[in-house]
RNA sequence: GGAGGGGUGCCGGAGUGGUUAAUCGGAGCAGUCUGUAAAAUUGCCGCCUGAAAGGGCUACGUUGGUUCAAAUCCAACCCCCUCCA
């Protein structure tokens, strides 16, 4: 059975349509989309210039998954077209053209991350391509001509860039009406996307009923705040975890976000219930709870939900061991040095604990280094024997052939 | 087409001939503390070399020039912004 099946329920209806969601434009109208029947056509987007999907992004994947899991279809679309013209966030204007090797390369990393999360049984891929591909000039005029310079200027982006005198390329106007496009030729019933896409997003609405076509739903998730606790999550401002780092890296990372952000994750990214997400707010509230107690909860969950339960012990074992215990882990990287031993500045550098000797001269200096749990603040200590070196949460096993 | 303003390190932003690897803020890194949280606090924050003091190299849009000496002066070029048309 690949429509819809029986109608939607209201309970299920009304639980997907509040979790995880900032704004849906029209709301009732999403509603009756749902109770119709139809399987719907869900419209997701992904840019081949960043491949990795981090947490953030698991937001909007999560509800997609529920949507398929009530036999909606997804539509992944590869944007190999708007890569070329950057996403006017405001970050960055132009971007290097990607070859098609490497935009192919992206989007295969890409999906592997995806279908962790999204069905793949019931995704279609398509790639922008496939129609921009054969546009002509005539055909992008005739898409341009039907927006007016007012109405890209509604975008607060353009708008507040505009005003504080910084530039706008002509080709950033374009992404919006690329995107909206999309969204007429696979006819999409609703898209998926930040609620920064907003605008974005209503250009396809807009596009799609001035072709006759009934217009989009808009679907806005919230933005996760990242783990510096005060910008939204983005690779670029590396304060990322990305869902295909190791587990041991993603229980760390989210041991170390803000505690007021605790809460926030566990709505935003795991299906712990409404009612027990209550419970946890409100101890940790009236502070009946610690804190670290509850980010080892939300850790487990999500590294479970990336990998499975096992793993997910491990890295608290993992965690609870190395790093609130102090103890040295068992599976550490091995460095093999020459039989006459390594200075230990050249061992940072090559173990990539340190970029330059310089950095690694400092940090020796400054006290962060420790040889079998000794500090070394000799900045021109050489290693020969063999031993476990430690620079702040990294461990390196060298060894010295023969001593 | 005309007039004016500007391009400095990861970002913002000082500096207008030597004492400037370049004030300051943010970000980042490391130490102490701790719950790998926050806050606090200390140090670092171009590269190479030196135990250190120091030395060398590279760097202020690009290229060339003036000078004992340039991010700072001159010329040409590239790029950006604003206003007028």
């Amino acid at each position: 059975m690949d429509t819809g099946g029986e109608t939607t329920n209201s309970r299920d209806i009304s639980r997907l349509l509040k979790r995880g969601v900032v704004e849906i434009i029209i709301k009732e109208e999403m509603i009756e989309l749902l109770r119709s029947g139809k399987q719907l056509r869900l419209k997701e987007g992904f840019d081949p210039s960043f491949p990795d999907i981090h947490l953030g992004h698991m937001v909007a994947l999560k509800k997609l998954r529920q949507f398929q899991d009530l036999g909606h279809k997804v539509i992944l679309i590869v944007g190999d077209w708007t890569a070329q013209i950057g996403d006017p966030s405001g970050v960055s204007i132009t971007r290097p053209m990607l070859s098609k090797e490497e935009v192919q390369a992206n989007a295969k990393t890409y999906m592997e991350q995806f279908f962790k999360v999204v069905d793949r049984a019931r995704t279609e891929v398509r790639w922008q391509s496939e129609w921009f591909g054969e546009f002509t000039l005539a055909d992008v005029i005739q898409l341009t001509s039907k927006f007016t310079i007012a109405q890209l200027m509604a975008r607060e982006d353009f708008s507040n860039r505009y005003n504080a005198g910084r530039p706008i390329a002509l080709t950033e106007f374009l992404y919006p009406l690329l995107q909206a496009y999309d969204s007429v030729v696979i006819q999409a019933d609703v898209e998926f996307g930040g609620i920064d896409q907003t605008f974005n997003l209503l250009m396809g609405r807009e596009l799609q009923s001035m072709m006759g076509q009934p217009p989009q739903q808009c679907f806005m998730t919230p933005l996760l705040v990242g783990t510096d606790g005060t910008q939204k999550m983005s690779k670029s401002l590396g304060n990322y975890i990305g869902i295909a780092e190791p587990p041991n890296e993603i229980y760390g990372k989210i041991m170390s976000i803000p505690d007021n952000l605790i809460m926030d994750y566990f709505e935003l990214v795991t299906d712990v219930p409404d009612e027990e997400l209550e419970k946890l707010r409100q101890a940790l509230n009236n502070k009946t709870a610690n804190p670290m107690v509850l980010k080892k909860r939300l850790a487990r969950e999500i590294v479970t939900q990336l990998y499975d339960q096992k793993v997910a012990s491990q890295a608290e074992e993992h965690f609870t061991k190395v790093f609130q215990g102090r103890e040295v882990p068992e599976e550490i990287p091995e460095f093999r040095a020459q039989p006459d031993g390594i200075s230990l500045r050249e061992l940072l550098v090559q173990t990539n604990l340190a970029g330059s000797l310089s950095e690694a001269k400092r940090l020796i200096s400054q006290g962060a280094v420790s040889i079998d749990g000794k500090k070394i603040s000799d900045n021109k200590a050489n290693i020969r024997n063999s031993g476990v070196v430690k620079m702040s949460r990294h461990f390196v096993k060298v060894i010295i052939p023969g001593a």
